[in-house]
RNA sequence: CGGGGUAUAGCGCAGUCUGGUAGCGCGCUUGGUUUGGGACCAAGAUGUCGGGAGUUCGAAUCUCUCUACCCCGACCA
């Protein structure tokens, strides 16, 4: 490709709208625009990775079989009507009605169509198992679309869906697609973790997600300093301290805390670490009344946890007698079981309550008085209070034991960009798909389904790779492997023969070259810093200069120094330097 | 959805308080000079000042209203 013939959108300052140093780079190498929020133009630029990480993507899957498929973006609402989706799914599904009135929406992913499909077309358990995946464009309507493509309402998925006559085939299967999402983002060339996740409303054996680690991840991930253990922080078990409870020295006394409520104020005030100060939170609870809608509120539960630590919401909403998703009890909720806010601790409450493990392990600890302004100090479980029941409530922290049993805790940011379910029969049982197994007998197939955003991978892939001069692009998804800057082309023809040769050789060789013919009126600072901006991991300079001694100059986008070499030999040396 | 903020040329911004014919830098066009790291000189083009309504002799500026976008939070397979 030839810089004048080229859609060139570099930009020298950054947009004032971007936060993430990938959506800063995406817009000033002109990768991408936007037309309205969460909502981009892949350009010329932007686009030739796109389709180099797609094609990975492609190449991963077909190798363990998996057929790909081209399913509809839009989707009739009857489908997930029998699923029940259409009811649950949240504002993040994009509802479209046609002329006819009749509703649709655009697929935010494809559980539904593929499992019509399966029902549709698979009839026997000879069939199976069957993987079928596609590169689409998904639309969620994000609440908060932001940084760029890495979260925005339309971006491209690769999702796959398997098909199982039984649990075995699918726990094979998964594996496989571990395994080959573990090649692709090798090939990307990004440094990621397979992490244990949270399994959700689906259930099934085990999740994982693929995380990308970087500093502007929305993840936090839970690393073991001592094995390869990885889970994101929502899944994480926090394990009990080792060791007994120490026992009480102190005795019980009521203190007044004016105006303190807080933990830090508290500690702060009786001159105690945050972690001696017990935290109360009071949430609301799932209804037991015979009348009762799902999802509505019954008897406030009391959750206690360690000033210092905080609680895990996910781990919070599986306990019996919490309603899920959580939500906090009110002041008067709270009033109703003999709590004061800001002040509730263990003692002389009306509700069922639970204790985190850490603060289980508490002695002579610092908490509410149940009355306004009152703490109580020198406070000891079993001795001054029953022991609530012990449960995981919060979030692990670094330095914590590793609940593998080897090393303690870290914890990273990651972009997550791969996720791998076992779904079980949640959506072939809604829908009704059955094969026949080889007793002639209906059985609902087991599914497994796995997805990687693909555009959330370039942006996470800069994330990872970039200086202060732009983007430093892995050869595999770079957009282009090699820049060429003739210098004075306009007046030497030597220059001018050399460079269009090299061009040539290279194309033909395969490899994908971007020349910087821009006239005179382009000095060669500016071309070098486009290129540096775009990323192009690989540049040759030709010039009269050099040409004299038969050399020109090659420069690795990640090396400190420009190299001499004989322009014989630079082919070869490409060749040799790109890694694909 | 709650809180905060912004909207002026392709991009980054000033001008708004205190109303008086629209400005700067970068980019773009033309000509010339320059030529290995974002050049210089000269001449240019580009704006419904986010939309609507109002106040006023006169509104980018004051008032009301709508919209879009951004940030924090809540939410999120």
């Amino acid at each position: 490709m030839r810089a004048t013939q080229f859609l060139i959108a570099t930009e020298k300052e950054t947009p004032a709208d971007a936060v993430v140093i990938s959506h800063q780079l995406m817009l000033r190498s002109g990768m991408i625009r936007k037309l309205a929020a969460g909502l981009y133009t892949w350009m010329p630029l932007g686009l030739r990775t796109l389709r180099k990480v797609e094609n990975i993507v492609r190449e991963e899957m077909n190798r363990v079989g998996a057929q790909e498929v081209l399913m509809p973006m839009v989707q009739p609402a009857e489908l997930w009507e029998e699923t029940g989706r259409w009811f649950q799914y949240g504002g993040e599904l994009m509802r479209i009605k046609d002329r006819h009135n009749r509703e649709f929406c655009i697929g935010p992913t494809a559980e539904e169509v593929i499992t019509d499909l399966a029902r549709n077309n698979l009839s026997s358990y000879k069939q199976l198992p069957m993987n079928l995946y596609q590169v689409q464009t998904k639309f969620r309507d994000e609440t908060r679309p932001r940084f760029g493509v890495m979260r925005a309402r339309e971006f491209i998925m690769k999702d796959a869906y398997s098909f199982h006559a039984n649990e075995e085939c699918l726990q094979k299967t998964y594996e496989q697609m571990h395994a080959a999402y573990c090649n692709i983002f090798n090939r990307l060339g990004l440094d990621f973790r397979p992490v244990l996740a949270d399994t959700g409303s689906i259930g099934g054996a085990s999740s994982h997600e693929f995380h990308v680690l970087a500093e502007s991840g929305e993840d936090d991930i839970a690393f073991s300093s001592a094995s390869d253990y990885a889970a994101n922080v929502e899944l994480a078990e926090a394990i009990a301290p080792a060791g007994e409870r120490p026992t009480a020295t102190q005795t019980l006394e009521k203190v007044a805390t004016p105006n303190t409520s807080s933990i830090e104020d508290v500690a702060q005030l009786l001159n105690v670490a945050t972690s001696q100060v017990l935290k109360a939170i009071v949430v609301r609870g799932i209804s037991e009344a015979e009348d009762a809608e799902e999802g509505d509120a019954g008897e406030p539960v009391v959750l206690f946890i360690r000033g210092d630590h905080e609680l895990n919401e996910i781990k919070a909403e599986k306990l019996p007698g919490v309603l899920s998703p959580v939500q906090f009890a009110s002041e008067e909720e709270i009033q109703s079981i003999g709590g004061v806010t800001g002040y509730v601790g263990p003692q002389n409450l009306s509700a069922r309550c639970y204790v985190d493990r850490s603060a289980a392990h508490l002695a002579d600890f610092v908490c509410g008085a149940n009355e306004k302004d009152m703490h109580m100090t020198g406070s000891n479980w079993e001795r001054d209070v029953a022991l609530p029941e012990v449960a995981d409530l919060r979030n692990v922290v670094a330095g914590d034991p590793s609940p593998c049993g080897q090393g303690t805790i870290d914890i990273k940011r990651g972009i997550e960009v791969g996720h791998i379910f076992q779904l079980g029969t949640k959506y072939s049982e809604a829908l009704n798909a059955k094969v026949l197994d080889e007793n002639g007998k209906d059985r609902v197939m087991t599914m497994g389904c796995y997805g990687i955003g693909v555009s959330r991978v370039v942006a996470a892939a800069i994330e990872q790779n970039n200086d202060e001069n732009g983007i430093l692009w892995p050869d595999a998804i770079a957009p282009f492997h090699v820049g060429i800057v003739p210098m004075n082309m306009h007046k030497s023809e030597e220059v001018r023969e050399v460079a269009e040769k090299l061009y040539a050789d290279l194309t033909a060789a395969g490899i994908e070259v971007y020349m910087d013919d821009r006239d005179k009126k382009t000095s060669p600072g500016v071309k070098f810093a486009d290129m540096e901006l775009m990323g192009i991991p690989h540049r040759v300079v030709i010039s009269d200069r050099g040409l004299k001694e038969g050399k020109v100059e090659y420069k690795a986008r990640r090396a400190e120094d420009k190299e001499e070499i004989a322009a014989e030999d630079i082919l070869a040396l490409l060749q040799e330097r790109i890694s694909l």
